[in-house]
DNA sequence: TGCAAAAAGTAATATTTATCAATTTATTAT
DNA sequence: ATAATAAATTGATAAATATTACTTTTTGCA
């Protein structure tokens, strides 16, 4: 059985991982011919708010995490991005500055394509611009789901249902041992509370036996509960 | 002095009436070939969540929430679509059902055009694709922002922002004397409380002298201490 | 116009969440 | 392996927000 069968992961994630794979061979040469690798560590800050963009980045593997920061330094993730997505495009289309910061999650390489690049791909490509226009369409819909979340759901709603879509992020290839291994401070700052609140609802949900922890790296031992939880009818 | 001098109201703002100014006549033509116009009284709904889209619709004149209902009914509003906006798009873009619902604030009169019409334009118009790629772009950001403002602000400083933010949309004629003339439950939908908690810092800002209050019409008359308290520096 | 219904406003209280202050446990570097 | 450092956890309390119950005002309509 999926996740999908009982939960609206789709609801969570950008999928934008479509966007390079339904392109035609010669269009993806293109936009990669000068594109560059760079490894990055734990931390490592891949773009931040504010600075022009000079291109968009893809994930080939690792995890980063994209946030806002406020004025007293606070973070606040908005969005965990996986393997294989695209991040940065939507600052450049928008002809503005990038409108949050990422950084790695863990160890990630990523690679950088050149904004002229991905402008004179964008052109030339039927394919990019209907594909970028459907992925950014439904990312819309993952940010409307993600204001509701906040506005509606108290804090453990709201970890029990960020516990399931890490799950999904955080599979390898057993599925049946997924270990989501990311800070408290992180999760809060996923979950949009303080690192305390975060912690409580953690060690409710392993006394009750929906998880068990080793150290930092959680592992969610009874999916079913947490979507109860997180009140996904 | 204008309010982009003191406040920066693009981060609230779809603009996405700027969809069809840039579009040359011929493909605006074929875009409204077959147009159906329609008025939609205070409270009629113009597409709800959950269903197939037929069509994207044209704002003429009016005012349209945009909002999602949780489990118990409660609704959520997540944007004020203004006059000259395009609403219902990005769920025909994604081949995806509406993802939320949209229902007139006031009497507003609505033109809907048939997706296949949208549809053979986008295909026709390199313009078009361009434009919905940008404006997309910048609602997501948009849509960032509040996502932010939910979990890092109080309801004050939410009901402070909103209510300069709403002061631009029910902007006519007379700047000098804006008059938001909004429900209380609505109002408190937008800023994600209870009504309750937005009329208790509503009367707060009456006794500081922030705003008059003219039944349900709400009058700004210091937008610059919202902008201090809404913490936009 | 005046009456009924709906909406707005107020107050008291309950619940949730944030903050502060520790202690315990894990991780990292030597 | 061990010490030093960082992170996680726990508990107590303060602050913010939600809920309940009610009164007053506004609005729409007969």
């Amino acid at each position: 059985m999926s996740i999908k069968d009982i939960f609206p992961i789709e609801k969570w994630d950008f999928k934008s991982q479509s966007i390079l794979q339904g392109l035609p061979a010669e269009d993806f040469a293109m936009l990669t011919a000068n594109q560059t690798e760079q490894v990055y560590l734990k931390g490592e800050v891949v773009f931040r708010e504010g600075a022009f963009p000079s291109g968009i980045f893809f994930i080939k593997s690792g995890k980063v995490k994209k946030y806002k920061v406020n004025e007293t330094g606070k973070e606040h993730i908005i969005y965990v991005a996986n393997t294989g997505e695209l991040i940065g495009y939507s600052s450049v289309l928008a002809d503005d500055r990038y409108t949050d910061s990422a950084a790695a999650l863990e160890k990630s390489i990523v690679s950088f394509i050149p904004k002229e690049d991905f402008l004179k791909t964008l052109q030339l490509s039927e394919g990019l611009s209907r594909q970028l226009l459907k992925t950014l369409s439904h990312e819309f819909a993952v940010m409307a789901n993600s204001i509701s979340l906040f506005s509606q759901k108290s804090v453990r709603e709201r970890t029990a249902l960020q516990l399931v879509v890490l799950r999904e992020k955080y599979k390898t290839g057993n599925a049946a041992l997924v270990e989501i291994n990311m800070s408290r401070d992180d999760l809060a700052s996923l979950v949009g509370t303080a690192r305390e609140n975060v912690v409580r609802v953690l060690s409710e949900f392993r006394d009750k036996g929906y998880l068990t922890t080793q150290g930092r790296k959680i592992i969610v031992t009874d999916v079913k509960s947490l979507i109860r939880i997180a009140n996904y009818h």
